[in-house]
Order: C-alpha cells, then sequence, then structure tokens
DNA sequence: ATCATACTGAAAACCGTTCGCAATCCCAGC
DNA sequence: GCTGGGATTGCGAACGGTTTTCAGTATGAT
C-alpha cells in the first residue's frame, strides 16, 4: 500500500525509489520525533540495503519539500515530524524525554504583535518549554 | 582595569589566569551574541596566545559558573552573552543575522500557565522568532 | 526495452566541539 | 619573595552529526 507521505511526495512531483518509499512510510508511522538515525533503524528495518546516506539526504528533501518539519530541539540533532499546517511548539520532559506538543492562539497572536512592534514581519519562529511534572518536582533527579 | 566579568568571577572563587582575564574582558566589552570563534578572534586580538581550546574550556566554566549564558539561535554553534537576571528572548532578523533582544511578561505568564496546564513546571524554555523587517516584506532577497 | 538522468552506498571530508597529554602557570604556604 | 603541587594551557587527535564525492545503479520518459 502507498502510505501517506508516499502519496503527498509523487502529489509534488518526487521521483520515487525504494528507498523513499521506505522512509515514507516510516515517517507516516512514526507518531514521535526521531531523529535520523532512529529513521535509519526503521527503514533498515523494512529494507536492509538502505543506508544512513541516503536517509540524510530524503529527509533533507523532504523537508525542502514541506513534507516534514525539522525540530530543533537542543539535543545537538535534527529530529522530524510531519508538516502540519497548524503552528505547534513543544514541551520536552527533561526527566524522561517525552515530547509534548501544543498548541496556542494566544501565544501565535501575542508573538505576531511582539514582533510588529519591533518592526518585524515574522517568517518562523520556535518555543520549546522544558519542564518536569508538577507531581514530581521536588524529586531528586 | 579589572573587566565586570573578571570581578564575577573572582567573586565566585574562580581561579584568574591571564586567558580567563582577557576572554572575561572580552565579554564584558561585548554586546551582541558572540560565537566562540568570534570571542577567540577577539581575545587573540587581546593575546595571540590564547589557544581556541582555552576559549572553548571558558565559556563552558563561565556557563556553568552562570556568568554568561548560552544562546542556541539554531545556526549550528554556541553563541553566548553575560547572565542576567531577567528573562529575554531574541529576534532575528533573517536578512541580516542582527538579533534584537526583547522581554514580554505577558509571554512569560503564558508559558507558565501553559506548562501548568499540562502538568508541568517549567525548568527552562527557549522562544525564537525570525522575521524580516516590516518595510522590506515585500523585497525579494 | 533503451537511455539520459537522477539516485544510491561507502568512505572521506566537514564543522563545531571535546579530550589526552606534556608543558606551563597560579597562588597558598613558607 | 620563593617554592611546590595541583589546576590550566596549547597542541593535535578524536568525536558526533551531517554533507559530499564518486563510481555504480535504478528510475521513468520515450
Amino acid at each position: 500500500m502507498t502510505s501517506r507521505l508516499e502519496a503527498l511526495c509523487v502529489e509534488k512531483g518526487l521521483k520515487m525509489t525504494g528507498q523513499r518509499r521506505v522512509i515514507s512510510q516510516v515517517l507516516s508511522e512514526a507518531d514521535d520525533h526521531p531523529d535520523v538515525e532512529e529513521v535509519h533503524r526503521r527503514a533498515a528495518s523494512i529494507d536492509p540495503r538502505i543506508s544512513i546516506a541516503t536517509v540524510y539526504r530524503t529527509m533533507r528533501l523532504l523537508e525542502d519539500a514541506q513534507v516534514i518539519e525539522r525540530v530543533d530541539l537542543g539535543d545537538g540533532r535534527a529530529r522530524y515530524e510531519e508538516a502540519s499546517a497548524d503552528h505547534h511548539h513543544h514541551l520536552i520532559d527533561t526527566r524522561t524525554g517525552r515530547i509534548i506538543e501544543f498548541a496556542s492562539p494566544e501565544l501565535e497572536a501575542m508573538k505576531e504583535r511582539i514582533a510588529r512592534e519591533l518592526g518585524y514581519k515574522i517568517v518562523g519562529h520556535r518555543l520549546e518549554i522544558y519542564g518536569v511534572p508538577l507531581d514530581e518536582e521536588d524529586e531528586r533527579q
């Protein structure tokens, strides 16, 4: 079967190779924020002939085609998620590494306002919150 | 004379070597967000014997001592600014690379609220806005 | 099927950063 | 002041994530 992302790629006119099909499938099935190594691991379990270089290249291709989005969570490597229309941000649980997505129209509006007051038009932005669960806040790490 | 940051380092009990003095001076005089290479360039112009490895080590030392703060602006290298009590964020002019600092208590409050609603206590956060000047927004890059 | 073109795998190059080690410096104690 | 020993330095090598090079392979327009 054709994965969601594969359909999107075809739609955008990208040449579909076996590797790209597999990577698209992996990304379609992911509901987390895998890094390149993790995508490669999952892809290789479907077709072991896929090299990490190809994963890197494909991620870039898909990013440029706006099929996926790069997420920089400050851990020194790129993570990815499917592109989506709605802006959202990430709350990272520093205890477990769990990533929680959230959106806030008010926050978006406030950012727009701040930028406008500074004489700028927003072309991109990012917000990350690092936190610990409220009910564990006094525990030792 | 003793630079602002040098005094702070002494106060924190750090051993003051010639190199650290020079780097402290460079950072005290900086009103931008230099990366390690730039700090090294400026330090070397005062004392050419300073190696980049020492700059890296000293930046980490000063960061750990909370004398300076690391700023990750998504360009793949660490930038630094003097530590300050008030939270602020950065608007990056994508045309020129200029960095504008801004603070917004309302934004801080909103972030706190969002985290609390998700059941988390904030231990860190970061917000960057990338923008172009309003009066140039329709120009070609 | 054929063919030009685009893609792939493997290894090398890259870039920012850290580390290992021998030489050097700082400063507490004399 | 001088000294001794632990901290710091400079150098180059190593590192981790990412990009590139290049020869070989696959793709899909014809």
